[in-house]
DNA sequence: AATGAATGAGAGTTCATTCAT
DNA sequence: AATGAATGAACTCTCATTCAT
């Protein structure tokens, strides 16, 4: 059954998320990320050939976890303030989230592959912040001055920083990130209906 | 001679800083160390009795590398401004070091002395950026509007995230760089008289 | 099948068990274990993860061997001879297991595992002994001025010596063995009827 | 000076004795000897060119050890018995010399000349003993019916065994001892003048 | 679809020994 | 007479991968 195949390299994947998170790379060992599905090491093998495509299969699974914190509704405004948010909030609840992707990011260093798709993914991410801040500046509700790619690309760093577990302690990481929202404009409670 | 046993073991350090560089820790191999400084595998043990133990000679050593990036001439406003393009400029050309602090930073995650280092380097980072934060606005080179603890928490993460070789790729860093110079208000050329 | 596994591990710690006799636990390498056998040394350590649960695979072989000596057929004093004979005939037949149980009882100096091990295994064969010489001379087909406590640790002092490789050297073996027997008095030919 | 040379090696020969009983030869390292002495490894080769050497340094000191229990004074039977004592007396207060001579014992099955050299010890032991016993026996003071030969032997082997530290376990040797005395009718308190 | 058994290649670490000073 | 520095050769143990079943 196809499904059953998918769920399996699912029960895997996720248990390889796991082990990086707990150990790094440099710790991730295929044994026990098959023992942690609780199968045999051959049959990890069967469904990824390698290790290479198993990571492959993390990189692409903890990608996915941040499609949901851009949510379409609400003003542009509303749209930046929420994203900030929404990633903030998942990286709080997920932490292990954040120590994956950076060694993700460092090791798109030495990986050609995993590189471009992550080059991908950040250019697709700083146009979408672009666009945000461009609609939101012509809409009104966002400051009149701001430069819409410095800002793109600041957001876009602030966020990435914010998965190195180094900056994950307290009470910086929020520091910083109400500064953000103050220079944005954008620092209203919840359903901000700011103005300026 | 002790200069020469000091030099051997900065030798040795410094291979293992590209080492790193180059492989990760992933692929951190002593023999490799001990190889590009041309010496016997049980020589590096003889100046390092565990790979730990060289490993942490590499972090003392990056985090070295940074002290020259804060020069106390001028006013707030300049060191504040020439501080951030000395890292920007200490990064670019050496992209090695960004890559050997992102590692150091994701193993801090799972080792303890590691992570009280980096921690005591981060308080004391934050801690000068938000002097030199307070002493500009008191004398009027800075914003008065700006509030030190925030703007220096965010001054932080954005040169941290600066050390992921995924952001070093331009043009976003420099963009961020400046959206943030812009924002500070020393945005001017050189040696700033920046008044705003 | 459950066989073939434990026939492997047995053929691990036999070969264990030669190069231990052959060289010592001073000269014994897992490696050659393994080539004794034809199989990768990490096929060794599928079998026994470490080299220490080799070495308790050998001590409960070793001690195993000794289990026939002692056979519970004819009187008393029969049994305490024939014990003595089959100890020396035994030893005589694998001089290895002499040097081996040699090297064991000095390693268990070291080895608190191994000490009780060996402990309980000589407690277990004094009291024995000492049931023999009881009975015997309560039957009356031992001496009846024989203290039972005395003369079975002088018994197993005796045959322990024996595995010695020193001792093992002809003809002071043969004559010790001859002099107990004439004070045991169990000294007679083979099937003995021996009544003093 | 050819007494302080002397010296130092007899400082390293007793060192790597302690080493020896400590952590037999399985653990014997020169470098643990060298630092017991306090001085260099390399100082340690200049004394003894190879480990082998230095260990044949230890096994000539061992065996000067037992020297001073056979004392030329009274009669034959007292000389017997108080070797007998002065020999456990030895080995009850320095227990090392117990694990150090099992410890050579066996070493010496794998090491001819170490073996030749424990060959004639025993040997010369042995012819001792029984001459001890022919004399005793001659001057009446041991019993006549005793066989020379078989009871040197029984005699040598004891002794040998009591090295072993498995048997150095109270109460077996005690025991043992005790009968040996009793069957040789040596058994007499202090300067025994036991006629049996 | 799943596994037990096996392995080649290599990892960090150790150790007796050497040599220039 | 003594040492710091260096090394070759091993050592135990690990790990991703394979394959017959």
């Amino acid at each position: 059954m196809e499904t059953t195949k998918e769920k399996r390299r699912q029960e895997l994947v996720l248990a390889a998320f796991n082990q990086i998170a707990e150990h790094g790379f440099e710790g991730l060992r295929t044994r026990d990320v098959a023992a942690e599905v609780g199968v045999n090491i051959a049959t990890l093998h069967y469904y990824f050939p390698t290790k290479e495509s198993l990571i492959r299969g993390v990189l692409e699974h903890a990608m996915g976890r941040f499609r949901s914190t851009l949510a379409p509704h609400g003003s542009p405004g509303d749209q930046l303030r929420n994203h900030l948010r929404a990633v903030r909030k998942l990286l709080a609840d997920e932490p292990e989230l954040g120590s994956v992707m950076g060694e993700l990011a460092l090791r798109s260093a030495r990986d050609k592959a995993m590189a471009s798709l992550m080059a991908e993914m950040y250019d697709n991410w700083h146009t979408t912040m672009r666009g945000l801040i461009r609609r939101g500046v012509k809409e009104g509700n966002l400051r009149p001055e701001l430069d819409s790619d410095g800002v793109a690309a600041l957001v876009v760093v602030m966020l990435t920083a914010m998965t190195l577990p180094t900056m994950t302690a307290e009470p910086r990481t929020g520091q910083a990130m109400r500064q953000l929202e103050r220079w944005l404009g954008v620092s209203g409670q919840k359903a901000a209906r700011s103005s300026n």
